[in-house]
DNA sequence: TAGCTATGAACAAACGATTGTTCAAAGTTG
DNA sequence: CAACTTTGAACAATCGTTTGTTCATAGCTA
């Protein structure tokens, strides 16, 4: 059994072992120091940190230093792949440049606290926020917490930083793939109406659409916010036309899409086929697996943590990253139409 | 627009404008003191911070008090609803306590290191540990650490704390509940054999059989990790038999013995019951719906950061609670076995 | 009115690091 | 050999709190 130190070594302790000043431990063990130190004494302090395992004490050089060396991260909750995916990709670049990340969860209305609570109480310097609040909502939280921070695929009017993804691009190469298997009558599950990401979904869905010279039918398209049961509701609606295929926004509304068409007695994927963007090991899991456009989402963690670890080392960068759509991953949600039209049940 | 502090008010300024000394105010804003306070003087500083804003310094009080009044919680993974459960309970009792938690999560063979990071750099009072690495592993890296936790889910021999869930007890009401249905040859998906809960959840499966007279069949049992291709192979297993019905462990290991048998060919439910251990939204959007038993992983996190807490304040509790499973949740994934044998195809 | 006890607030010492400044000893130069 | 420069390390201030101790003043008691 290894000896255990009944209390952290401090510096002090180092100090007196090694017969030298606290300051001259303290340069010998950040190393970064302009200040020579003779080889022989670094050597002895070197020894004596090891021997004591010393570990700084990370609040008393957070008081020190003016700064935590952590970033923080809200995100509207934690069981859903495109956060935690972030989260590691913003972990692992925070990690890389001596940061740590304090992951905030919270729901939707709780999120401004959050975002106070964290910054001021000085326990981070910096945020990456992943909300889904409203504008105004969001800005004078932000304002409130006076740190700064790098917004996820969210833009905010003014000179916030942001990384979004290209979901325009996304939605224009799912549609594309459902019409390059010979659908025409394509539904779109999309967003809420107000929401920019939607509003950018539609966008790719109706370029893919100009780009086949197929003309855009508002009655195809149904708006909802990104549940399973706004799924199911929502493609009611759309069972009463004659789409043959769906371009759903999440995976999870395309489940529910899914869902309720089998519920009515549909064949999938012959009678309807889905396709969602995001990908997450769950759409491996539906019946029919489901179809998608991947997302790049941890790399958006990554190029958040990236842009604001640069910002706050004093340098700036462009103010929004657009991260371009992943693969099309076809599995077997999506096939070529039936010939025919299909008589509504 | 509100004028913006420039920087943080620091007791120092308080107390100046205040007109009081920084000790004073400290002790006002505190409350808690025994030291009794003029009325009048009290007000004035009160308002004072008010108008500046005042909020204290997390890291100069974390220093001085040595306590960070934050606790740790190590998962293995965030994109999953016991851990996410489990967090959001935690953090719930954390916050009523006036704790912070701090969420880290890393693969299993990193765990130690992240433990280690932890503790060693004093930004942890305690730690609440969700680890699936073996128990050698995971008591060197705890001994380590050298801070007070709490284990979730996973009992180490010796003195540790640790917050369990009773997977006999739910084994079994799965288990029952098939039969309750008139299975009698029921197979049984499960976890590693060397695991602690694979084994208690062959105990509450044998022992739902032995209630209801029917003799145990290794043959029906198999054993395999937690995820989803796991469970399309171990399943394989199970479809040369004649069991009518599959106990799985987890969901997800359910949904791949769902998706393999599918494949094969099988009508689900009709030909094989499926149920599986835990609860989540996931469950409502497999085909068909799965039946489950829930557990109570959110009170987990709770009961655990309530005993760590009591544990940091002194007083000791009892080293492990087990935790009773949830209710039945009855979708469409069980049904009556049909009459006669399958043929098997 | 001298002496004592409460009261209310200031004083001062930590907590454990970082970092600008000072300073003695050794080495160099003319 | 006196004066000056390097070198290597100690000195000391500071970050913003908390908290034990001291101390002046006012209010009592005898």
């Amino acid at each position: 059994m290894t000896k255990k130190q009944r209390q952290k070594a401090t510096l002090a302790e180092v100090a007196a072992m090694a017969e030298v000043d606290v300051s001259t431990v303290s340069r010998v063990l950040r190393g970064q120091s302009e200040q020579r130190i003779r080889a022989e004494t670094r050597e002895r302090i070197l020894e004596v940190a090891k021997k004591l395992n010393y570990r700084a004490n990370y609040t008393a050089r957070a008081l020190r230093m003016s700064r935590t060396f952590t970033l923080g991260i809200v995100v509207p909750q934690l069981d859903n792949p495109v956060f935690s995916a972030a989260i590691r990709g913003a972990e692992n670049v925070a990690a890389q440049n001596g940061y740590s990340l304090l992951i905030s969860h919270r729901d939707p209305g709780d999120a401004g606290t959050t975002i106070a609570k964290l910054s001021q109480m000085n326990r981070v310097d910096g945020l990456l926020v992943a909300s889904l609040d409203a504008d105004e909502v969001l800005r004078s939280d932000l304002a409130e917490a006076n740190v700064p921070y790098v917004l996820l695929n969210r833009q905010l009017p003014g000179t916030a930083l942001s990384v979004v993804l290209d979901s325009r691009e996304a939605a224009r190469k799912a549609t594309e793939h459902l019409i390059s298997l010979g659908h025409r009558r394509i539904g779109h599950l999309g967003g809420r109406p107000g929401g920019f990401n939607a509003q950018e979904r539609l966008a790719g869905y109706r370029i893919a659409l100009d780009a086949a010279g197929i003309s855009f039918d508002p009655s195809l398209v149904t708006m909802g916010d990104y549940t399973f049961s706004a799924g199911r509701d929502s493609v009611k609606q759309l069972a009463k036309t004659d789409a043959t295929a769906i371009m759903a926004a999440t995976l999870v509304s395309a489940a529910g899409a899914m869902a309720e068409l089998r519920l009515e007695g549909w064949q999938l994927p012959q009678e309807m086929s889905v396709i969602a963007l995001h990908d997450a090991p769950f759409a491996e899991m539906l019946f029919p697996a489901l179809s998608t456009v991947m997302m790049p989402t941890e790399e958006m963690g990554r190029v958040a943590a990236d842009l604001l670890i640069r910002k706050l080392s004093g340098k700036e960068a462009g103010p929004v990253q657009a991260l371009p759509p992943g693969r099309l991953i076809v599995r077997d949600s999506t096939v070529a139409p039936r010939s025919g039209t299909r008589i509504s049940k």
